[in-house]
DNA sequence: AACAGTAGCAACCGCCACTCG
DNA sequence: GCGAGTGGCGGTTGCTACTGT
């Protein structure tokens, strides 16, 4: 099937597309010249009214695709590449509290697209969820999250930004990391976004590089400095009381016998830290 | 080298809320 | 008040690049 032409299959909210229903119009992927096109469009003439502004332009788009297309590809201000430490510890943090409230989330990622966004949580959260085969909305992985990947991230952070401290743009202030409330943390992106090359933070792999770089004897060296500066011992007591134990867990675990579907998980620390965690929840059904 | 499986991401779909005539 | 047009949002799909065998 020629996926570049067809005729538009109009739902019962596109009906405003009557006039396109009897034109042919493009699909898939955007060439460099309809890009052109509708950049230079825009710039002339401003974005807004999409479907009159694709009809103007002379692109054999939808306005909703053109649309789609500056947004999340076109602006300027768009950001692309990894997602940083930061902006992984913001996304944790603000979906905890808003669910899947994309569009909100990337209000406080400035240059991040809620289509970013939301394909960051699919690709990397959610295939932990499934890996660790628990619900990604259940109590348990939620917990996971904030006990484990959240004080985690907020260590990587703050040790980037001591041995980064004297290097280059990723220089992370510490004051940008700002209390939530008492389980939980979240950089502070309007001042972490005052940087001027548009580019705060570290850039990282993903949760599972968190977790496997994760440097063991951190665990005994937090320190608050300064009100503002997340002490991960003191916001994170039971991060650390379970990671103290976790340890005790793994090691105790490698010697003995192998537990959840008897995989082999020695190397993959995270995966044994996470399956302990959750193990320890069922267990005592409190954190 | 060839193939299969997987991950990442751009783009589309369908629904809904809002605006305006 | 009503219906058409529009924009926005979350969910889903499908393509492509990558990785493992």
């Amino acid at each position: 099937m020629d996926h570049q032409h067809v005729k538009v299959n109009l739902s019962r909210g596109d009906a405003k597309n009557k006039n396109e229903d009897d034109m042919d119009l493009r699909r898939g992927p955007w060439t460099v010249e309809e890009d052109f096109t509708l950049m230079n469009y825009i710039a002339h003439h401003g974005e807004g009214r999409w479907n009159t502004l694709a009809r103007c332009a002379g692109l054999k788009r939808t306005g909703k695709s053109c649309r789609l297309r500056w947004l999340n590809y076109l602006r300027p201000d768009v950001r692309r590449g990894n997602i940083t430490l930061e902006e992984q510890l913001l996304i944790l943090e603000l979906h905890s509290r808003w669910g899947n409230r994309w569009s909100k989330i990337a209000q406080h990622l400035p240059g991040r697209t809620d289509n970013e966004i939301k394909n960051y949580w699919r690709t990397r959260v959610q295939k932990h969820a499934k890996q660790l085969k628990c619900d990604v909305n259940s109590k348990q992985f939620k917990d996971t999250m904030r006990y484990l990947w959240m004080p985690r991230l907020v260590e990587r952070i703050q040790a980037a930004a001591g041995a980064g401290a004297s290097t280059s743009s990723e220089v992370i202030n510490p004051q940008n990391i700002v209390q939530i409330d008492h389980n939980t943390c979240v950089t502070n992106s309007s001042t972490a976004t005052a940087s001027s090359d548009n580019s705060f933070g570290t850039p990282v792999s993903d949760l599972t590089d968190c977790c496997y770089n994760y440097p063991q004897q951190q665990q005994d060296c937090f320190q608050l400095v300064g009100e503002s500066l997340i002490s991960p011992t003191g916001y994170f007591h039971h991060a650390l009381e379970f990671q103290g134990a976790a340890a005790a867990a793994i090691d105790h675990q490698q010697n003995t016998t192998q537990w959840m579907d008897g995989a082999n998980f020695s190397d993959n620390l995270w995966n044994i830290e996470d399956m302990w965690f959750l193990q320890q929840q069922l267990n005592n059904n409190v954190v």
